[in-house]
Parts: C-alpha cells; sequence; structure tokens
DNA sequence: CTGAGACTGTCAACGGTTTGACAGTTGGCG
DNA sequence: CGCCAACTGTCAAACCGTTGACAGTCTCAG
C-alpha cells in the first residue's frame, strides 16, 4: 500500500524534485481517495488545505456559478497535482475538482508537505519552478482569449490539453474524451458554436471527433496553423 | 544610493520576508533602471532573467501580437514586481513590460536573487504564497472571461485593478490613469464597445469617468452589483 | 494662449454567436 | 436485445459587439 503511495508519489512532476528518502516520509501520512465519474472531490470555497495528486484517472479542474453553468479550466491525467492553497494555506479554494472518469486520488495534508519542504530545502526551487509555469500557461491563456477569435481559442485550448496529457510532447496523436458541451464550458461557449469550430477544423484535417471524443492527429500541425493564420 | 534601492527593495512584497540584513546584501547587486512613459522595458520572449520591482511610477504588463494588437494582462504599482522568469530560469518571458508613466525600476540579477533565497531559505514560504496567489488572480480572469457577459468582465478588471492598486482594500475611492482604448486592450474589446459598458455602469453611479481618466468610487458597491447580477 | 495630437462620443451597417427548438444518433445498462 | 439517457447536427431569428467613419473635446508643450 505505502509502496502503491510512493510510485504515484513518484509521478508526480512537483515532488520528483525531493530526494526518495522525503518521499518514503510522507508517503505513510499520504491518504488514498479512490473516486468515480462526475464524484465531486473538492467545491470551490473549501479552506482546508492537502496536495492532491492524481494517482489514476481523469480529473476535471473548474467551479460552477450560481445558475449551474459550469467552466472547466483543464482535466488532469495521472502524476499531474492540484491543490495550490497547500501553498497559501487557510486562502479558498478558486476552483473545484470533480472525477472525470473513475480513478484515485493520493492526499498529503498541506502541513505535512510543507514541513516535508521546510526539511529539505533544496526542493524549493523546482517547486517555485513548477508554480511558475503554471502561472505562465494561465497567463497564455488569457492572452489567448484577447486576442485571438473563437477557432483560435478552441485550437489553442486543445494544444493545451494534448501538452498537459503528455508533457514530453511525442508527436503522436493525442485523444480526449470530452463532449462539445465539456469544450464549450472551458471556452465560455455554446455546444453549438463549438461544432461549427470543430467542423471547420476538421474539413482541414486537423482534428477528428466521434461521439463524445475528439482527437488531434498531428498536434504540430494544428500549431502550425494556428501561427499562420494569426500571429 | 543603496539606501535608496534598499527602501525599493523593503516596499515589495516579494522580498518583504526576507530579513533586512539579506536585502542590504543584494542591494548592492542592484541596478536602477528610470523610465519614461511608453517607454517599452521588457519585450515578450526575451530570456535573461531579473527580478523587477517598480521604485517609481507605473507599468503596463501585456504583450503585443503580430498585427500590433496589444493586449494588456495589468497595471503595476510602485512596489509591485514582475519578471517571474527568476524562477524558471531559462525560460523566455511570456509578456513584456510598458513604462505607463515615468518612473524607474530597481532590478536585482536572477542569479542573484536565486542564491539569496538559497542562503535564506526561510523566505521560500512566503515565496511560494506570493507566486501562488498571483495564479489564483489570473485563474479569477480566465473564469470571468468564461462565466461572465462584458459589462461583469470590465467591472471584475476594475475591481481586480483596485486591488493592485491598493492592496490594504481602504474603502475609499479608487483613481486609476486608463483611456478606455487601455481598457479595450486589457478586456480584448474595442473602444467603442467600452464605451457603452461604462456608460451604463456611469448611469448607476458605480464609476465614474473623464479624459483619461477613471474612477471606481466604492469598490464595495461595485463588488455588490457584480455578485448580486451573476453569481 | 494657442495649436497639434490624443482622446472621446456617436452612428449605421455588418457579422458572428447565442437562443431555442427539434429530430437523429450513439452507447450503455438492464 | 432493446430501451433510455446522453450526446449530436442543424436551422432560423434575435442579439450583441465590432467595423469604419467623423466630428467634438481635452491636454499639454511650446
Amino acid at each position: 500500500m505505502v509502496d502503491h503511495v510512493l510510485e504515484v508519489l513518484k509521478s508526480c512532476s512537483l515532488l520528483s524534485g525531493l530526494p526518495e528518502q522525503a518521499l518514503r516520509e510522507v508517503a505513510p501520512l499520504a491518504r488514498v481517495r479512490p473516486f468515480r465519474a462526475n464524484e465531486v472531490l473538492y467545491q470551490r470555497g473549501e479552506v482546508q488545505s492537502a496536495l492532491s495528486v492524481v494517482g489514476a484517472g481523469n480529473v476535471r479542474i473548474g467551479s460552477t456559478n450560481a445558475e449551474g453553468r459550469e467552466i472547466m479550466l483543464t482535466l488532469f491525467e495521472p502524476g499531474a497535482w492540484f491543490g495550490d492553497t497547500v501553498f497559501s494555506p487557510g486562502m479558498p479554494r478558486v476552483f473545484g475538482a470533480t472525477a472525470h472518469t473513475d480513478g484515485e486520488l493520493v492526499e498529503v495534508p498541506g502541513q505535512d508537505y510543507r514541513a516535508l519542504l521546510a526539511r529539505y530545502p533544496e526542493a524549493y526551487p523546482r517547486t517555485l519552478d513548477m508554480l511558475s509555469r503554471r502561472l505562465w500557461s494561465a497567463i497564455s491563456i488569457i492572452e489567448d482569449n484577447a486576442l485571438r477569435d473563437m477557432p483560435g481559442r478552441v485550437g489553442r485550448r486543445l494544444l493545451f490539453l494534448a501538452h498537459m496529457h503528455d508533457p514530453q510532447r511525442g508527436p503522436g496523436p493525442v485523444t480526449f474524451k470530452l463532449t462539445r458541451e465539456h469544450i464549450a464550458n472551458m471556452m465560455g461557449m455554446t455546444r453549438q458554436g463549438v461544432h461549427g469550430v470543430l467542423k471547420a477544423l476538421e474539413q482541414r484535417g486537423l482534428i477528428r471527433f466521434s461521439y463524445g471524443r475528439i482527437t488531434v492527429p498531428d498536434p504540430d500541425a494544428l500549431k502550425a496553423y494556428l501561427d499562420e493564420r494569426s500571429g
């Protein structure tokens, strides 16, 4: 059991800067939390802090407004981490987490994680780097939203997801289990609007899609097309 | 001179977690860089890393696309810091910085700043906290863009600026030197579109504006209005 | 104080997205 | 195997913001 937890922690880019010894120390403090598709994992506004590492399955990160409209920010794969409030204890969560498929979370209580960092300060620079890159991603999305038209925004977000899906960026095709409505919620668009955009991209051979599934055959080709059609 | 640099460094929330002794050590390594309004301070894509602290004046953070359209992310006041690439050395800057008024920057070379943190590891938690909060701000903007209509987005961004302007959030009025076009560039809208929104907000007494200037008399009232008209 | 340049207000025409509605399709579960 | 729920494609009308254009206003430097 602890071995399994250790494997998951090792797979997480945020923690891989820590020496193995350190991970062995926290593993017993971590909690394994299995989940079922569409289960709500965290609600926006909760204040307790924990570092969550996706051990298996997919997790949707986002939030829901009063009228029930959901916005999805990103989709996390195994190895991804979330719960940035571990760095700002006491702050409420600014987004919620919902299970996208069945899977499991490995969770380290915030104070244990912070204590661990304090014991192994050599891990701080990498931690700052990871946070900084996440900030960079967020800012890129803001830029895309302000500078690009709708096809540009959708295309860029698909590339972003492809990158999250496989940070090593092998040139192969990437498939997501996302409905048109998920994408619409990610972009602040409507299902119908997304449809039109996807159809246009499909006609150029840049994406393919079927029931509840969308695939980018060649992310580089999509990127090239987007770069060409607007700065 | 070094005293002046020290004062500026002390005023910066990112550095105020460091003991005074530490600031005295870096002050001699810092460079003072005066600037004139509309001068380009950093271009997107530059790779050299430095921590810049605004000593005086205002700085626009943003970038420009190939067609020359500019997007502005935020406006920094004295005491604010930027140059997140200090945490990810080697990464290109994802946004540029332009002087909004005359003023000056105090700049600490990235490696000197990183070396300082390594010498004073007790400052790391606060640094992570600051970065984390900045990430939170960025995500909030993404959310607003997806969930809110145009008046909602403009109103929220004004509140965001008010908060940046004075983090202590005294209840008093806040004034920005921003043209309609600046706001349009911040939101990915047009000058004319902004005009309509501002006029509507003005009629409700939530903002006032004149030539090149916009003021929020009561940020809390604006916030209340926005919260009421959409979750 | 005066002129040039920057900023502003406003309008009609245009275009792209949403709204709302409905029928067709898919896939999983009993 | 067959049904139901979720997902999808499509359409016309309404809506909202942009585009483009022009005249009016303000500010600051000389």
